[in-house]
RNA sequence: UCCCCGGUAGCUCAAUCGGCAGAGCGGGUGACUGUUAAUCACCAUGUUGGCGGUUCAAGUCCGUCCCGGGGAGCCA
């Protein structure tokens, strides 16, 4: 007989003689006559009640189906007596596929810490909160290509292994062939290692998605990025995977526009293929997830100016921590003020000063600012940056040798501006960060299923 | 990496001024004719994060290390 899932059999329209359900136990209720059984396969949310009869042949099977068991039920679906639920499994055969001893089983049919089921996270699948983030992470990796193949995108893959050392996206992780003790003995030497010179993790597949879209026109990169910062907070992740749209022949205006019309519709596809796990996550991570969806789903993103985010920071009452001044980088306490008070919104800010921007962002008119930009979220802080990119070969030389960095280390890139160099734009989306803004949970560690971050390698 | 807070039963937490280590939930056993955070009765929870120190006496004070959380910086 075929597997029917939870959460279609919740949904049934009519009864059914033959059903076969299987499941882990969530919970097991059990009198003199009769054992109720509710099961979560990991198909949504739900969970279905079983009722076993005490006198069923193998309803002692049922004795060890505590919390955690797996099992595997066969009966009829029925409408259900009881309040609480429409239908019920009335079982006529009940195999016990695993048993989990309640005595040492760390999942409890009741709420677990964030922290607790982090130190589980083998486990933690299992949980009502976690599914459910799973669930929607699953939803928005894919609706991520949907959107860019409605699109006419092409999907890059650019590779994990570099040697490009300063893209000026914080600490590099080192990667050798050779072996820490012959290191040791005699010193590193890259011209013997494997490529032949020093190899990092990549921190960014911008540089080669530019590449790729000057060229195929449209791509975007969806894959892993490392950072070896110590950074120690609930926003940052040493391993974590980014959306890198590159455009040809577009400006700051348009790729603003296009990071605004992803975030909509991710938003709305979760919204719309998720929806009992939104309500989930609305009682159990953050009461207001829905209505903030929804919000940014019907209004999109707000944009200003820096110029005018610098005035709106001058005049607010708010006593800063850090300056507000036409010049200075835009700190936490400034970012999420614009987001969570002033716009209650996302919001784009546009034109950041030239001196606080990488070298590769295009250089505005007025030379003092460039055409950059990042998205701010409510509750999760910067979530996208992006720029036009410097297509002008002189002027991109120019600020690389203003911020320190060897022309000579680019020549491949360089090569982009020297043979029909394009205008070209782009920007980066930080997955988890967009995880945590459609679950509403706090830790970026619970918005990925095994985080990496410093000092912490399990699994 | 810096600042602050924390680490006690499986989980969440309490323990006054340094003086017998506790509760709720979870678990076990039994009862109960359909429960749904089931209910009722009884039972057991332990290297108080590790190491060292002060003291008649340390969960409590001191040092140090580890781990977790929050904030900051860096950024996605």
């Amino acid at each position: 007989m075929r597997r029917t899932k939870v959460a279609d059999a919740v949904r049934a329209e009519a009864p059914a003689d033959a059903v076969l359900i299987q499941g882990w136990v969530r919970t097991r209720r059990s009198s003199k006559g009769v054992h109720f059984l509710e099961l979560n396969d990991g198909s949504g949310p739900e969970t279905l009640q079983v009722v076993v009869d005490a006198d069923l042949s193998g309803a002692g099977e049922v004795e060890q189906s505590a919390t955690g068991a797996a099992v595997s039920v066969e009966g009829a679906l029925v409408e259900s007596p009881g309040r609480g639920q429409t239908w019920e499994l009335q079982a006529r055969e009940v195999r016990l596929l695993g048993a989990a001893d309640p005595e040492v089983y760390p999942l409890q049919k009741k709420r677990h810490s964030d922290e607790f089921l982090r130190s589980i996270a083998h486990l933690r699948f299992r949980s009502n909160k976690y599914g459910a983030v799973s669930r929607v992470r699953s939803t928005a990796a894919l609706a991520v290509h949907d959107f860019f193949r409605e699109r006419d995108f092409y999907c890059l893959h650019t590779p994990i292994l570099t040697a490009s050392d300063c893209e000026g996206a914080g600490e590099l992780f080192k990667v050798t062939a050779q072996d820490p003790e012959r290191i040791a003995e005699k010193g590193y030497s890259p011209e013997e290692d494997f490529f032949g010179k020093r190899t990092y993790l990549t921190v960014s597949g911008q540089l080669a998605a530019e590449a790729a879209a000057c060229g195929l026109g449209q791509v975007y990169t969806f894959g892993p990025a490392f950072r070896a910062e110590d950074s120690n907070t609930p926003r940052h992740a040493a391993e974590f995977w980014m959306v890198e749209p590159e455009v040809a022949f577009a400006g700051l205006g348009e790729i603003v526009d296009l990071a605004g019309e992803l975030l909509v519709f991710i938003t709305g596809r979760v919204l719309s293929e998720r929806g009992p796990d939104i309500d989930l996550l609305s009682r159990f991570a953050e009461t207001d997830l829905s209505r903030r969806l929804e919000s940014v789903r019907d209004q999109g993103l707000h944009r200003l100016e820096y110029g005018e985010a610098v005035r709106i920071l001058e005049q607010s009452e708010r006593e800063w921590t850090y300056p507000v001044f036409f010049g200075a980088d835009l700190q936490t306490e400034h970012e999420r003020y614009l987001a969570e008070e002033h716009f209650r919104s996302p919001v784009a800010v546009l034109n950041y000063p030239r001196e606080i921007k990488p070298f590769y962002m295009r250089e505005n008119e007025d030379e003092r600012t460039v055409a950059g930009f990042d998205v701010l979220l409510p509750a999760v802080g910067e979530i996208v940056g992006g720029s036009q990119r410097e297509e002008r070969l002189e002027v991109l030389q120019r600020r690389m040798r203003e911020m320190g960095i060897d022309p000579a280390d680019y020549e491949w890139y360089l090569d982009l501006r020297r043979y029909g160099s394009a205008p070209h734009a782009g920007f980066g989306l930080g997955f988890e960060r967009l995880v945590m803004f459609l679950t509403g949970v706090g830790n970026i560690r619970d918005a990925i299923p095994f985080p990496r971050a410093s000092g912490q390698l399990e699994y």
